[in-house]
RNA sequence: GCUGCCGUAGCUCAGUGGUAGAGCACCCCCUUGGUAAGGGGGAGGUCGUAAGUUCAAUCCUUACCGGCAGCACCA
């Protein structure tokens, strides 16, 4: 058993008479048993000496097949409701459960209702849901007789030596490798249909495209209610709201994908360059800017014209050359690399830039400040040799996970992914970039999952993904060791014994997108940014209008002291001030009136606190002066 | 790019086959108020764009543009 303990039995028992067996508890929480590692139905006989763990509707494989079911039941109702449907693929998701359908016409948001409150009918029902195994043939001819050419054409993919199993739950039968509850009933009422999609028939673009009935499934009501408030938690964050709230920047059609920076957004895309410069240059990259067009033929070199050619902007110069639009800066940095003969006494040479780069996405792709045409990376490439790698790669972990940390996001997981199906360079070139990859990481102490298939067309990587206040996972940093491009490019240095050696290089980026992670920082922190990052970080309000000339005055000797503050000396009431500023959410309002002015002092009163504390304007600003500055800058 | 939905004032949204409305924001005036909305007045829209149907279109139809959700894509 789970807890290590031993049951005999002198019959063989099923799951569920296990369970019943150790608790009334038990058996009602059950939803499936785990037999020798493997999930199996209750109602399975457990015939041999086996490991047993009873898998409860709490367990995360639990959750997972309630979800499951929940996609069964919505399957049955749709048959139910629109029997000229086809049923293709259910399977649970993170948070809920989809199920795919071909049918001629959509499913309008009515006959969402509509197939809801029938999945409700047939949980009440409770109908029994049983595993039956068919000879493949026969499960062939049974669907296509039943009009079901999507399961009939899945079947014939099935490796031969696994069984054919199908589910009976009333008169719906799917095919489906399980397990399943004993009954609909089990499932519960903790489920709500979210939304329908477009999705295409395995995933293929050249495929049909079926109906994708979305819906979040739960144990129980009150995680279904956290999930509903988690999403309208998520919207309430969403930067595209907050980017115009807090008057940050817009977009608008006459740039689709091009981001209009406003000036506090300016600000803070600034003092993020500002710190990321800092923490460069301190780990030692020289800053570098290489041309926004590139000659044709350059692409062609790299690869990218064969494989991006869709996604370049393309522009043509007076004297008709082809140039693109650099979709990335890697070339650029490989160009002032081979610019001159280079020594191996100077690598690791480590160039930087705040490259920005066009890509032209699919119009469908494109969202808010997340994924954009035009955006700007933190892009730095490391040339060296095949020695190095190992120590950039542990500094590298080490730079990224301390800028993640000074920007709030501790959790930080890492993957691996390896070679792509489409690819360039050879097999051997493959393994030895993937060997030395992970060994890195592995010397670096840290542990990662591995991504298969997700590497660059040029090299393996290490992919960084932070989590964040509302545990959202976000993609950001990337590491890519490439000995394919240097070698395209001609990229050459002169090593000790005195010959010509291609250099190894690195590719790798922590923010990855200045856009994207803006926008993730804003929903991260809901837009109340921490002090160092505010775009205005104090508002000196005056309370009456004598106190205004005081409140620009404040306002000048903060600006003076470095801080970016301005004054509100207009005429409202304090209040209302409060009020104002506190939605922009500035982190601080100094409020000032009459007394103030006279005792030359200041109200302090911080971001999501009632609370005031009254200060010397002189210590206010040394104060402040000293908790606005950026971490790792003292 | 694909499927579905959507597009009315800066924002959030009403509304109608007979040339448009609210609240907030904005501007002006009154108010000088001590920590999350003081009061009054004013201005603001080619109803996404273009065709079509109609005596008449913001409303009906079609196409295009843009947005949203998902899929596919993400060097």
């Amino acid at each position: 058993m789970l807890d290590g303990s031993r049951r005999e039995f002198a019959d063989p028992v099923t799951g569920a008479e296990l369970a019943a067996a150790i608790g009334p508890g038990l058996a009602k929480a059950a939803v499936a048993v785990k037999i020798d590692g493997r999930p199996r139905d209750l109602a399975t006989l457990i015939d041999h000496d086996a490991a047993v763990a009873i898998i409860t509707r709490d367990m995360p494989e639990g959750v997972e097949i309630l979800r499951h079911d929940a996609a069964h039941v919505m399957a049955e109702a749709v048959k139910e409701l629109y029997p000229e449907t086809q049923v293709t693929f259910g399977p649970a998701t993170e948070t809920g459960f989809y199920y795919d359908f071909a049918r001629a016409t959509p499913f309008t948001p009515d006959d969402l209702e509509r197939i809801e409150e029938r999945m409700r009918d047939i949980v009440r029902r409770d109908e029994p849901i049983n595993r039956e195994v068919w000879d493949r043939d026969k499960a062939v001819a049974f669907f296509d007789r039943i009009g079901e050419r999507y399961k009939a054409e899945y079947i014939g993919e099935i490796p031969p030596e696994q069984e054919i199993s199908l589910y009976r739950q009333g008169n719906f039968v799917d095919l489906c490798v399980g397990p399943h509850l004993p009954s609909t009933g089990r499932l519960g009422q903790a489920f709500k249909l979210m939304n329908v999609a477009g999705a295409y028939w395995r995933g293929d673009p050249n495929k049909a495209q079926l109906q994708r009935v979305y819906g979040t499934a739960w144990p129980n009501q009150k995680e279904l209610d956290q999930y509903l408030f988690r999403l309208e938690e998520a919207e309430r964050r969403d930067h595209r709201r907050l980017g115009r709230e807090l008057d940050l920047f817009h977009l608008q059609e006459e740039a689709v994908g091009s981001i209009f920076w406003h000036p506090k957004g300016w600000k803070l895309f600034r003092i993020i360059e500002d710190y990321m410069r800092r923490r460069l240059d301190a780990a030692g990259y020289q800053e570098v800017k290489g041309p926004q067009l590139l000659d044709r033929s350059l692409w062609e070199t790299t690869g990218h014209w064969e494989n991006f050619r869709e996604n370049m902007f393309i522009a043509e110069s007076r004297d008709e050359k082809i140039l693109a639009l650099k979709p990335m800066n890697c070339p650029g940095h490989v160009l002032i690399f081979r610019n001159r003969l280079r020594s191996y006494r100077e690598l690791p040479l480590r160039l930087a830039e705040f490259g920005s780069c066009h890509r032209n996405e699919p119009s469908g792709a494109l969202h808010g400040i997340m994924r954009v045409r035009a955006f700007t990376q933190d892009d730095a490439h490391i040339f060296c040799t095949a020695d190095q790698v190992t120590l950039e790669a542990i500094a590298f972990c080490e730079l990224l996970l301390s800028i993640y940390r000074d920007f709030g996001f501790a959790d930080v997981a890492i993957k691996f992914a390896d070679r792509p199906p489409h690819r360039t360079g050879s097999d051997e070139v493959w393994d030895r970039a993937e060997h030395d990859l992970k060994a890195a990481v592995e010397a670096a102490g840290l542990s990662y999952t591995v991504n298969p298939g997700e590497g660059a067309f040029y090299g393996p990587k290490l992919e960084f993904v932070l989590r964040d206040a509302l545990g959202r996972d976000w993609q950001c940093g990337t590491l890519q060791l490439d000995f394919n491009m240097p070698e395209r490019l001609g990229a050459t240095y002169v090593g000790e014994d005195g010959g010509r050696h291609v250099p190894v290089m690195l590719h790798r980026a922590i923010l990855g997108s200045f856009e994207r992670f803006i926008g993730i920082l804003i929903e991260h922190y809901a837009g109340n940014l921490p002090l160092w990052l505010a775009p205005v970080q104090a508002v000196v309000a005056s309370i009456t209008e004598e106190a205004s000339p005081y409140a620009e005055e404040v306002a000048r000797e903060l600006t003076a002291a470095g801080l970016r503050a301005i004054a509100d000396p207009g005429n409202e009431k304090i209040s209302y001030k409060v009020r104002e500023h506190s939605l922009a959410k500035v982190p601080l309002i100094l409020a000032v009136g009459r007394r103030e002015a006279e005792q030359r002092t200041i109200s302090l009163r911080r971001l999501g606190s009632p609370a005031q504390e009254a200060l010397a304007l002189g210590e206010a600003i040394a104060r402040l002066k000293v908790e606005a500055v950026p971490p790792g800058c003292a």
